[in-house]
DNA sequence: CGAGCAACCTGCATGC
DNA sequence: TGCATGCAGGTTGCTC
């Protein structure tokens, strides 16, 4: 699921109650997620006050003052904020209950999600240390995509979805941001003008913004910590549109895989240069 | 080095 | 109805 703009909404959802609170404790029902939840956790944080929350890509991290819970979504992850004693649904697998008497609950159907402790600065652990650019940040400018495209030879939808060069766009925005700026997903990365990469620097603001606006895309699993559903799905214009009219030219959408990820794309509006 | 792809999991839609 | 297949917002860590 969750890209950006869906741990982006967590983020802004959770960190009003959690902020500057002190965690009681913490349940781990079931450790087997991507990696195995470390045995000491609780030990590790209990009595502990969160001091700063953040999102670095589509990791979330919250601080206390002796290291960071490092959290990632996976495909089907959700962390929501709930009273104390609510009743445990299926693949509950994590809670961080608080003095004040709510909790932090992860909710993962198919676990690809990572929930990690480190004494490190966070952006010094293993799987942060090497996260590209923040596409949301002033980083991510036309200057820079320009220095970092020249280098690279691989289809344009690979090149974003590498977090190596850019830091949380996944498969739904990077096809519609590429169909926003009317890019072929093949189109070589180092191939791409600077007036043509000015455009998708664009977009890709543009969608990840207007995404976060509508409180994420829910395709199946995604909630935010109230438990709804982001609404951007709706604006979807190319993700899951195979054969569907373009909204420009009517061509019919055409899908097919790079990499193992579907990829959708006007062959119209989206023309190999 | 990079590119390609199997693997990690559950759930759901589809087709025979 | 049942069973097999394939696919899903991600990413690491193999092989070549």
């Amino acid at each position: 699921m969750p890209e950006l703009p869906e741990v982006e909404i967590t983020l802004r959802g959770i960190e009003p109650y959690i902020l500057h609170q002190k965690i009681s404790n913490v349940i781990v029902r079931n450790h087997k997620l991507r990696w195995p939840v470390q045995n000491d956790i609780n030990q590790q944080v209990n009595g502990k006050n969160i001091c700063k929350t953040q999102r670095i890509g589509k990791y979330l991290v919250l601080k206390v003052e002796t290291g960071s819970i490092i959290i990632h979504l996976g495909m089907s992850g959700s962390l929501r904020v709930l009273k104390n004693n609510t009743p445990i649904k299926k693949h509950d697998h994590i809670d961080i209950e608080f003095a004040n008497n709510i909790i932090l609950r992860l909710n993962d159907p198919r676990r690809f999600g990572a929930f990690l402790w480190t004494t490190e600065e966070p952006e010094q652990h293993k799987l942060l240390k090497n996260l590209g650019i923040e596409p949301l940040s002033n980083k991510f400018s036309a200057k820079n995509l320009a220095q970092l495209t020249k280098k690279s030879k691989s289809p344009i939808k690979t090149f974003l979805m590498n977090s190596k060069n850019i830091a949380g766009v996944g498969n739904i925005y990077a096809n519609e941001a590429l169909f926003d700026s009317k890019i072929n997903p093949n189109q070589p990365t180092n191939s791409i003008p600077e007036n043509r990469l000015n455009s998708l620097l664009k977009s890709i603001k543009k969608v990840l913004r207007q995404s976060i606006k509508q409180g994420g895309t829910t395709l199946k699993d995604f909630v935010n910590s109230d438990g709804k559903k982001g609404y951007f799905q709706v604006y979807l214009k190319i993700y899951g549109k195979k054969n569907k009219p373009c909204v420009y030219c009517k061509t019919p959408i055409e899908e097919n895989r790079m990499g193992q990820r579907s990829t959708f794309y006007c062959p119209n509006c989206q023309k190999l240069f």
